[in-house]
DNA sequence: GCCCACATGTAATCAGTTACATGATTCT
DNA sequence: AGAATCATGTAACTGATTACATGTGGGC
């Protein structure tokens, strides 16, 4: 319930991993550990969160005001929470969502990448074969869920759950960038000689 | 110089900025202060680092015995330190580099699409459509620095450089990929209506 | 009886950012 | 005289992972 007096919420500006939470429960309340699970697919491509992060940050939301909870017998020796978004909450997301973000990528493959020359030329293809093999793997995966989705109208911005469609949207994009360029390159450090893009048949 | 009887190297298993920092001095020697300038391009569209995190990796290294550092005098109060790669460092390089990587991207564009349903749709169309055309400069960006590499011969995988050529493809890619997916969901939150890949032209 | 799913928390550690701190040289 | 570049470090804090800790109910 946490009824406060003064709106902490102001000066309390949450974090990413808050306003990611807030956005999974406007798809309704659920538990922590609901949570823990439906972070997993297809916000999960993007973005990841273990229960022992989840936990805590539910508890700042909720003295924040953004979220609040109601308490049920739990199966363990706690009671188990189930959480849903306040009005607080859903203006605090929505102001968050239109502010450009400026956070960088992080790619620990490119970062190999840049060190491909240092190390032996067919372990180096492939492992990057490997990844090929293992976006074309994701990309069927992904547009599989995506067909599923546009036979129940998902693919309209209208409806409610359009973002698990946006997000899969970029993953088939993402995966379709990783497996050319690892062809590429797989292809590039096999043959020891330069290769152009197209040039690695499928 | 850092002459340690017992090979801590075996034990310290070193962190992944670890890795990116020999990885740079593979090209040849630097100090701090060139590494946390030659981190941020091409290597910076995938992997940053700030300079308060790269002065104490160095001296984790160097405890690794992964580097070894002369000093000279400096400008400032301290001395101004040269790294280079030793023979052990680079062993474990290429030990790290044929592992498969396992760390999941994370991108905070994608989480605020997961919620674009709950903002105010004209102001989320601008944000989409504003990094369409932030990828469109990036693009032309690193295709121009493609150009040049290509000209001096940098697509050649025996070239030294050949992963900042690497490490650039993997930004064309994103790029591409990050465009396509910005203008196609700016498209669908304009019109409130389903785009397929292909119906928003450029 | 054992493993799995449900369910919630804390502690220790590692990774990364922001801010503090110093000081020489060169350009405008 | 002031700003920018060169140059190296530390401290405080935030974000995230790994490991510790507890306990029920259902299926094999």
């Amino acid at each position: 319930m946490a009824a406060v007096e003064g709106d902490d919420s102001a000066t309390t500006g949450g974090s990413t991993l808050g306003y990611a939470l807030l956005s999974l429960l406007t798809r309704g309340p659920a538990t922590g550990y609901q949570l823990t699970q439906q972070v997993k697919a297809p916000l999960g491509h993007f973005w990841t969160a273990r229960h022992s992060q989840i936990y805590p940050e539910l508890a700042r939301l909720a003295a924040a005001g953004w979220v609040d909870s109601v308490e049920q017998a739990g199966p363990g020796p706690r009671a188990k929470k189930t959480y849903a978004v306040t009005p607080a909450g859903l203006a605090a997301l929505r102001a968050w969502l239109v502010i450009p973000p400026t956070a960088q990528p992080r790619s620990e493959i490119t970062l190999k990448a840049y060190a491909a020359t240092s190390a032996d030329p067919t372990a180096m293809a492939a492992l990057y074969t490997d990844l090929a093999d293992r976006s074309t793997r994701l990309l069927a995966e992904y547009e599989h869920d995506a067909a599923r989705m546009r036979a129940v109208g998902q693919d309209d911005p209208t409806h409610p759950r359009f973002g698990n469609y946006a997000v899969l949207m970029m993953g088939v994009e993402s995966q379709r960038a990783v497996h050319r360029w690892a062809r590429w390159l797989a292809s590039c450090l096999r043959t020891g000689r330069p290769a152009a893009y197209g040039e690695t048949a499928d």
